[in-house]
DNA sequence: TAGATTGTTAATCGATTAACAATC
DNA sequence: TAGATTGTTAATCGATTAACAATC
């Protein structure tokens, strides 16, 4: 009950994608890599050593060769991983080349700023628009989003195949924007509500408050006498 | 080399605050429980059992008394935990009463939103200025926080204690910024730039980016065929 | 009382690190 | 060649879970 079958060695059938899952410890540091390799691809660099990216990045040289080998990703005795090819491994095995459009709910401050991020060209992400349920703003364009009434929002998931939702509305709406999402088909959702958010076992939820971001360092810096 | 000499038992001197090191798992739980907390709280519930904590935040109920009998915090045989109490000492434990002012820098969309967000006073958080460079938008106000002039900050750090600074520029000024920040003496960095930015081993760095939130979410979501 | 729930010790599980033969 | 660096196995470390006596 509540285990959810590891270990079964699922190969990826007859495409060579490598499309095994993750630990959610090496899924956590993949964007890091791929950041970095984006900046050393940009600067010109070919080759880069375990110890290298292990130095950047604050990881030990051991941990990013277990990390690499699981991906498939294979390097060279004395010269390092090609910089070019990593970067793209990485860019496929994130998968953000088949990611689907993007819904963001809410088009306050969080949800605005959110949708004029301009990182996600790069990631291979697009926002299809924004929602919110204020007529005075519906219409207007943040960064080239639309924002919608919140009332379009189940059908645009249907009909356009959006897979990801970002709840910015405030924590009373949250879940009840949660139900909506769900009950379209979303498979996603990416939480910047302060609440916690339920969802069926099917669709993946990530909470990412900055709030809570903050909370954490302050605890860090406020028990930080001892050292 | 790189060791960071755990294992020491450091008992709070003197006084009876709980302020030992704690995992960082453990942190990273604490405002979840908090959140919960408060919840219940305002709900006007008196007792709650690991049991129900558990449940709600997806854990076990081991995990929630281990982590509750880490904090010092005690319950009762059959009743479970006093919401109240509990509460409070959460509240402490986070350290955010005694937290000091934070800086925000770059008063785009994300600062702004930041900025502008609600939670940090219930939180014991608080925001003492929005700095930028552009000087059309210097000296205006975001819900009640100043922009300031970038130049004003290494000495409102100094002058106000200011001992936590939020980067939400554009990655290119994101280590200038840090720099800057670390040489006026700031204890902690949230980094919400979409590059790695490094300090002394005496301030504390923590990342929050929502780009990367999200590829974690893709990864998940496009990995999820096998369930 | 009987049953529920804690606090804590021991067992398990998983992630990180060390070590080293293979190789360029 | 000699030295550097990989890929992978084994050892270590830490976090989670199970189990159960104590207790209300």
């Amino acid at each position: 009950m509540g285990n959810s079958n590891p270990g079964s060695d699922q190969k990826s059938s007859s495409t060579g994608e490598t499309k095994r899952k993750l630990s959610s410890a090496i899924v956590r540091r993949l964007p890091r890599y791929l950041l970095y390799l984006q900046r050393l691809k940009s600067c010109g660099v070919k080759w880069i050593s375990s110890q290298e990216i292990a130095n950047f990045l604050e990881l030990t040289p051991s941990t990013v060769r277990q990390d690499l080998s699981v991906l498939k990703i294979t390097g060279f005795a004395k010269r390092g991983y090609e910089v070019d090819r990593l970067e793209r491994s990485l860019y496929n095995v994130m998968g953000t080349e088949s990611a689907s459009e993007i819904a963001i709910i809410g088009a306050g401050h969080l949800g605005t700023a959110f949708a004029a991020q301009e990182e996600f060209a790069k990631r291979g992400l697009h926002i299809f628009s924004l929602y919110d349920q204020n007529p005075n703003i519906i219409g207007q364009y943040v960064s080239s989003v639309e924002i919608k009434d919140i009332k379009d929002l189940p059908e645009d998931i249907k009909k356009h195949n959006i897979q990801l939702g970002v709840i910015a509305v405030p924590p009373t709406a949250a879940q009840e924007v949660c139900d909506l999402m769900v009950e379209a088909g979303i498979k996603g959702i990416l939480n910047l509500a302060l609440i916690h958010i339920s969802t069926p076992d099917h669709v993946e939820v990530k909470d990412a408050r900055l709030v809570i971001a903050l909370q954490e360092l302050v605890y860090r810096v406020t028990t930080k006498e001892s050292d």
